[in-house]
DNA sequence: ATAAAATATATCGTATACAATTTCTTGAGA
DNA sequence: TCTCAAGAAATTGTATACGATATATTTTAT
């Protein structure tokens, strides 16, 4: 992988697991001390991190953690809605004893993560189930595109989500396992659907505190 | 609107309508030069449109004009046919006179930029239509999306489109309009998911060859 | 003591420099 | 004449430099 990748990734990581909460700022010297890189690797995956929403970058002011608004947060969920569901029947085609199997291990995993109050595996499994099932559909545009859409998510949780809401409490995923066990396309929609419009009716909108990050503990090597 | 802005769309729009064709290498001092501008702020945008797989950049050989594998233009194309018709019945709800002219004045230009043979302006007016519909829905992230997937199928078709098959000569844009005036929005749905599906089904696989680029001809001051 | 101005510090935007890599050119040998 | 190696040119990757802008601190006047 290379070096920017890397860095990409592990910024990527601290906010969607909210090591680095919305409005959190990102100075680029104080990243490119704790990466041991040059302003210029920064900068580039600062940018990327922009185009893909994660931060905001502010003409001669720098970068911050995105805060969504209540209206990109309301969207974000809305087209997943719209989407996951659709993509049940593409999924379908390619679903299999083995593929099962996979999904069961990962919803168990995702399970114990939380019985555990391990939010930040919690929250990654959550998102890698989602996006993983759309991977299945084999349209990797649409995948690349759910996959974003479940990384803002998990942004858009630490902005209005409460504690508990982290997981999926509106039941299991082994639930919608089920269903792709047996094959049936209406129902698993349905529970999809339903599924991602109980996690859009479980946000509260208020903001939250901020602290001081330490960029050498948290990325440093 | 900032200097790389202008820059990102002066070349997205080169790609987009032709100009540019699928292959053509974008050296970064050609660029450079001919925008005035040092090599950081190219090699930002160029950063960019990678991203949104308008150009392809393989470490230490640069970048060039992204050209559509089989598969990318097909996932692309169904992605479009599952997300556009989708989006009829919220895009209805704001759907009144004042719009319905607007769009009936873009059907007219396109009409008439095909009609004289204007390729480029005919392919800028197609996608427009298609988007500008999208952002009707009120949902911006999903209408963002839509926005590169029809730029994105602007360059599919410079590499797999027909020269007739620019403009939607499966029927004219305004009888969408038609329906939409008719607020009938299953049969609206039928048309736009058909359109589409025209378009995708148009596309033939071959390669075309390539030519040199004057570079301060066409983006020089 | 407070508010406003002035200075200092931090941070970003852009250009440039130089090393690393690739691509092109040239020439020697078969 | 063709092939392939060696050198030259072109191109990219990354770091650094420096001016511009924003933020914080100090100073000064009321």
């Amino acid at each position: 992988m290379s070096n920017d990748e890397h860095i990409y990734r592990q910024i990527l990581k601290a906010i969607v697991e909210h090591q680095l909460p919305p409005g959190a700022r990102l100075p680029e010297d104080r990243l490119s001390e704790a990466f041991g890189v040059s302003r210029t690797g920064i900068r580039k995956v600062l940018q990327r991190l922009a185009l893909e929403h994660f931060v905001v970058i502010e003409k001669n002011k720098g970068a911050q953690v995105n805060r969504p608004s209540e209206a990109e947060a309301s969207e974000v969920l809305d087209s997943r809605i719209l989407i996951e569901p659709q993509l049940i029947p593409a999924l379908l085609a390619h679903w299999d004893a083995a593929q099962s199997k996979r999904f069961r291990a990962m919803a168990q995993e995702e399970k114990q993560a939380e019985a555990a109050n391990m939010l930040a595996d919690s929250i990654q499994l959550t998102a890698r189930f989602h996006y993983e099932l759309a991977t299945l559909s084999g349209n990797k545009v649409l995948a690349s595109f759910i996959e974003q859409l479940c990384y803002r998510s998990s942004l858009i949780l630490a902005a209005y989500g409460t504690h508990g809401s982290v997981g999926c409490e509106c039941g299991d995923h082994a639930q919608l396992l089920d269903l792709l066990d047996q094959k049936n396309a209406s129902k698993a929609q349905n529970w999809m659907s339903h599924h991602l419009k109980h996690i859009k009716s479980s946000l509260i909108l208020e903001s939250k505190p901020e602290e001081n990050i330490d960029f050498q503990r948290l990325f440093g090597r």
